[in-house]
DNA sequence: CGGATTCTTGACTATTTGGTCAAATCGGAG
DNA sequence: CTCCGATTTGACCAAATAGTCAAGAATCCG
């Protein structure tokens, strides 16, 4: 039913090690696709923007990924580690509420500076994640049991109050890509007031203040 | 650069009393379509994938929207009133904790029987909102701005912790819609469990936990 | 420099896709 | 039942799109 991604497909003809032009091109292609896929996702892409966005012809972009499919991957293989790294960063032997905030905090850091990464995993995920799902089912929800397991550690010593771990982590996610994912809804509200020096500080503040407060340990 | 939706485009030919047929189709084709553009876009979707899921042939489809660009405006503004009614919904002079408890659960309900809706606009805002741009910025701006004018009295009141109330909503926004957007994902982290019966309460008892609890009035 | 290799692209093909049209079929008011 | 507008669809078209190819241009290395 659904021509998908699913497939594989080689990155690129060459064994050996990349040229200096290869490794040159293939990032530039790889940013252009970025801010391409992040928009319309998979399907609703076309490898003539991608290469219009790149400032290359269409046979010269194919030239280092074969297949639209093979530009995909390595857009989501390129950005995967970014995007696990702050969960896995969270330490046991941490202040519960500080290892919390970092946490957090890099999230929406991440949100503001690579928004287009956001937008990419939210358009696969949306899609039904045909790329990314193997993933998903592996090393992420290893990792976010691993981590929930960090929580209810420090729920159980009173160090937190009661609180589904999962669910925690899912609303922290929720909260910090939102900001990313649906940039343009927050500008529709809030105007041109996104782009003040202060806003970062001012969301970081309002999601700190009720995640932390809703999950500090109650009398 | 983008051939998007933003054009007009009238829905069906006929302009007296739809027939019965007409009625019945038009619902088809619509329930139809949110399915597809829920999933992959409109760009990404195409009027076969339409009419296949409505089984329907594509002159038959195209006989009663015209366009593509007919059928995705038609399936966004038969959703767009349900969408805003919760956040409508909150009373002023309703007690704040019960107020904001009441439209958390009514978005988890929402995002729980109709998550192809949430799908579709999330899909919709991740694009650029072509469509919806302009309701954005005034429906849903001025929505957002009432009822964060009514939070803001309840903060100075001292009925809730001192919050952005903008954020706040956001973050209500996000917690929510999160479980149907990244269902796959959640899926992946929590396999079966998902769909087993208490699930939902689960859900709603650790949102409203900690987003209660975060802007609960403290001393 | 010069030959081999890498890189680039205009022109092309096959397929998909949005949309049209005329002809056939259906349904309901009289 | 009959007739006329409403409905349905097979066949078709033009544009968009993924991907190919051969030949020319640039680069590298000895």
């Amino acid at each position: 039913m659904d021509a998908n991604v699913e497939d594989r497909g080689g990155a690129f003809p060459n064994h050996r090690q990349p040229t200096r032009i290869q490794a040159i091109n293939r990032e530039i292609i790889l940013e252009a696709a970025l801010e391409v896929f992040a928009v319309h996702g998979f399907r609703g892409s076309t490898v003539d923007q991608i290469a219009a966005k790149a400032a290359m012809s269409k046979p010269n972009l194919l030239y280092y990924f074969r297949r639209k499919q093979d530009i995909y991957r390595a857009v989501l293989e390129h950005t995967l580690a970014d995007w696990l790294a702050p969960l896995a960063a969270i330490d046991p032997n941490g202040d519960p509420i500080e290892e919390l905030r970092r946490y957090i905090t890099l999230k929406l850091d991440m949100s503001a500076k690579r928004p287009a990464a956001s937008r990419l995993f939210a358009n696969e995920v949306l899609a039904g994640a045909p790329v990314i799902g193997d993933f998903l089912t592996s090393r992420l929800r290893e990792l976010v049991h691993e981590k929930a397991g960090v929580i209810r550690r420090w729920v159980s010593q009173g160090r937190l109050a009661p609180v589904d771990p999962v669910h925690l982590i899912f609303m922290i996610w929720a909260a910090t890509q939102h900001y990313a994912d649906f940039d343009v809804q927050i500008r529709a509200v809030l105007g041109s007031q996104v782009d003040k020096p202060g806003f970062r500080e001012q969301t970081a503040q309002a999601v700190l203040s009720i995640v932390l407060n809703g999950i500090r340990p109650r009398a």
